[in-house]
DNA sequence: CTGTTAGCGCTTTCAC
DNA sequence: GTGAAAGCGCTAACAG
């Protein structure tokens, strides 16, 4: 075949010919099996190189009945939280030879069955799934139906079915109220989002319990739109109230800098008129005026524990479930407890 | 249902059975060809519901050598920039019927080289990248060598090699200096980066064009660390210096958020006594205080023009390649230009 | 150690 | 309209 922009494409069959071997001991150099002779080996490298072969996974996968691919299911794949998910999952991946297959549910359930669907498709074998808002149980037994391994990522549907990884979000709801506490504020709102999902009760949760052990009450709690960040709801008839808050403790770090943004645009110095904690460190919390105090969480450890759950689940399918809280810790700076500025 | 561990995978064959049909008919039902007649597809559709049938693509990859999937190779996937890009990219990919398999190249040209490797041992039909830092016009050559379509996006490697899709950072720079000229602004600093890639470059050189229209001096160019942003590098001498700056433009957001904290905790009031712009419009710049005025730039539609030349070039393979610049525009805020606080 | 053989599940001519 | 047969590129028994 003259080779004319459309030549055959490589397979092992050339390879093993130009090695003048057969298809079954090139497969076997392939994987680095110890049944070959070294010389045979260097000739069947040798031929590979030569050639440009390109394994292929797929026509392997066929035969193997499996893929060395997972589905990655996120509903918000442009938030910087699951990005930093995104590498923990991938660094045991990589190690562990394996493709992530990421979708986007984009927070839609029905999306996020048809992607399900799309990447059994695929055949990937295993899934790490961050459910939807409004996922509930089914969405669990749907994936069990197909017998697929499947790890729930930073939300779960149930708080005891199937395997969960995710932030120990309580935990760290109350480091914060510990720490407000300490310094000696007593009115403290919680700007907690809307308990949609798992996460969002845990930290109300983790607020509410946290208050009850000081013997405060928790009276401020202030749904606030996640994405609409100027709009704090009633946080505004509270501050004008007759016992205001001091402190505010806020779903994370976008809605705590805006809080500051409007405490200093209203003449409030935040950390010593009134402290403020956010949550999730992003960079700017760090060189934001004044620096901010947040719950520090554990992303790319969370992405780790999933990946890593989810390989143990796939090669040990019967083992019982399991939930794996991954601890956080509170890094203090100007907004609450640091030097004031 | 007790099914027992290892049920024997329903495929094709199966359905083809319990419809009373040949495998070739199932085949175009699922195709959706219309040679099949209404009532052999009702029956065929019914028999693959009754087995709960999963298509299996790689089989039909292998078969139809093209896998309906396509490599992303991106230098760092943990920015939100970065997922902004993916949120446009899947976008199109979705309408296509194609899954993007993400790669990170964590701005390793090694480890990029061999995730591209991975990558085409999967099969896919196509390529989108951003150059890792220190890619050279190898990886092009390298990639073609292959005959696998590409796209390259937010960075190039050459200026006229290849196909490319990114942001007009030129331009972008170029509205902010106009704007500053406009707000009587005529010491202008650049807190730029370092010219490492394509992007850090042509924002770098819109800014000295910019600068020459105006008939000003660009002498004020601080190479900055986007990685630790408590580090202004000489910005510190440049204002203490004879004609200190009146005014910056950011490499991006999370630099000119921390100027602004750094300017205010020196008691300086941003869109006063110094006018800031940044890049990227990140959801901070409209509540932090003060608000800061941003080039934006539209990464989604970065990613949805990438995705979709990518596209054309896998269809069209011979036709030449095209560079396509998403133009952004100025959000102007009280950092330079809008109402003070 | 190496070769032979028989598929994995699907698509695609080409007959009928 | 539908079916029969021939692979896509690889792996896994099992022989030698």
């Amino acid at each position: 075949m003259s080779t004319g922009g459309s030549q055959k494409r490589v397979n092992l069959q050339s390879v093993a010919e130009e090695a003048g071997v057969s298809r079954a001991t090139a497969s076997l150099v392939l994987r680095e099996s110890p049944l070959v002779s070294a010389e045979t080996r260097k000739r069947v490298i040798a031929a590979m190189h030569k050639l440009g072969y390109i394994y292929n996974r797929g026509a392997a996968n066929l035969r193997r009945q499996r893929t060395g691919t997972i589905g990655v299911v996120l509903c918000n794949i442009g938030s910087p939280f699951y990005s930093k998910l995104l590498i923990g999952i991938d660094e045991v991946f990589v190690d562990a030879g394996i493709v992530a297959l990421l979708v986007n549910s984009a927070e839609n359930i029905e999306r996020q069955m048809r992607q399900i669907w799309r990447l059994r498709e695929h055949g990937v074998d295993g899934l790490i799934i961050c459910p939807a808002v409004g996922s509930d149980e089914t969405l669990l037994s749907e994936i069990e139906k197909t017998g697929l391994p499947y790890v729930q990522v930073l939300r779960h549907v149930s708080p005891t079915a199937g395997d969960y990884v995710g932030p120990d979000y309580a935990g760290g709801t109350d480091l914060a109220v510990s720490h407000l506490v300490r310094h000696g504020r007593r009115k403290i709102a919680f700007l907690g989002g809307n308990p949609v999902h798992s996460a969002a009760c845990e930290r109300l949760e983790g607020f509410q319990r946290a208050l009850r052990r000081h013997c405060l009450e928790s009276d401020l709690i202030v749904p606030t739109d996640l994405d609409n960040l100027s709009d704090f709801g009633s946080l505004e008839s509270l501050m004008a109230s007759a016992s205001p808050p001091d402190a505010a403790i806020c779903y994370n770090d976008m809605v705590a800098l805006s809080l500051m943004g409007r405490l200093l645009s209203e003449g409030e110095l935040p950390g010593r008129d009134f402290a403020v904690i956010g949550a999730d460190n992003l960079p700017q919390a760090a060189t934001s005026f004044p620096t901010l105090t947040t719950i520090v969480t554990d992303p790319v450890g969370v992405g780790r524990n999933a990946a890593r759950l989810l390989l143990d689940r796939i090669t040990e399918p019967r083992a019982s479930s399991m939930r794996v809280l991954v601890s956080g810790q509170l890094m203090v700076r100007e907004s609450c407890g640091g030097p004031l500025p």
